[in-house]
DNA sequence: CTGACTGCAAATAGTTTGCATGACG
DNA sequence: CGTCATGCAAACTATTTGCAGTCAG
């Protein structure tokens, strides 16, 4: 379960910021989008809803919501970086696509026993991991063989 | 054990790729540094050993290297790339300190439970997987306290 | 009202490309 | 010697910043 865009505009009211027509738009269609979404791909979708919104503001709003948690950035193969609404409390990882680029997220790692070795060996202390697997999707397995 | 800047020398023409007092300034650097290098930093480092060389040809020399499988990318936090010496053969990961960007390989991972289970679950066929934990080692805990 | 927000344009930063010259093999 | 490699400058792409006008609260 995804925060609905209603959920996250109370958080952002919470926190002192203002509720514009803009950052609506934009919550909406990060909301209804299941996948990444470049600040460009946003830009695009955002105005096919309400022109007139510059990536400027696409750009300042995804940072104040990276900031807030609500949302979190991506990985990707390109130079670009890539957005996503972050799911309540959920630490997830990422399954990608090499093919079509989809991705989807998963929640299952065990992977304490392994940080407890690792600090311990190299006097780490241990803040944060990224899992990623690369592979073909069911879809692109078929079309591709 | 990391490829010394010899060995890659001859994988390259082997590959028939020439060898150029450039590229031979470009592996040094890389095999003298246990970190991951951003191009621009590699670059810096380069030049005091060698003048004259472009940011360019760092560049394009990484992008060689890279296609050979001798180096990799890594992923940064902030928007740039950074690259790092392969060792050979081994698949490994990355333990990377947030603080000074020190980097520590380590070999262990058992993902392969995991692997069937997510490859069950979406259809899709998983080539390659990443796993990368962000800390802070011993030297740099000693400092911040 | 008033400070926060927006959009524009211009500035940065990272990376790539076109092209004439230079050097490895 | 021919081809691949280099360095420069310019082109591009992604992102950030300065600023004056606008609007949510």
């Amino acid at each position: 379960m995804v925060f609905t865009a209603n959920k996250i505009a109370s958080v952002l009211k919470k926190n002192g910021y203002k509720l514009t027509p803009q950052r609506r738009a934009i919550l909406t269609a990060m909301a209804l989008s299941s996948e990444h979404l470049s600040p460009s791909a946003l830009f695009t979708r955002v105005n096919k809803m309400h022109a007139g919104i510059g990536l400027v503001t696409i750009y300042r709003t995804l940072d104040i919501l990276v900031n807030l948690g609500l949302a979190c950035k991506v990985h990707t193969e390109d130079n670009s970086a890539s957005y996503i609404m972050r799911r309540p409390l959920e630490h997830h990882h990422h399954l990608v696509c090499s093919k079509c680029g989809s991705v989807i997220d998963f929640v299952e790692c065990d992977l304490s026993s392994l940080e407890r070795t690792l600090a311990a060996k190299t006097g780490f202390k241990i803040e944060s991991h990224l899992l990623e697997f690369t592979g073909c999707c069911r879809e692109c397995r078929k079309i591709d063989v």
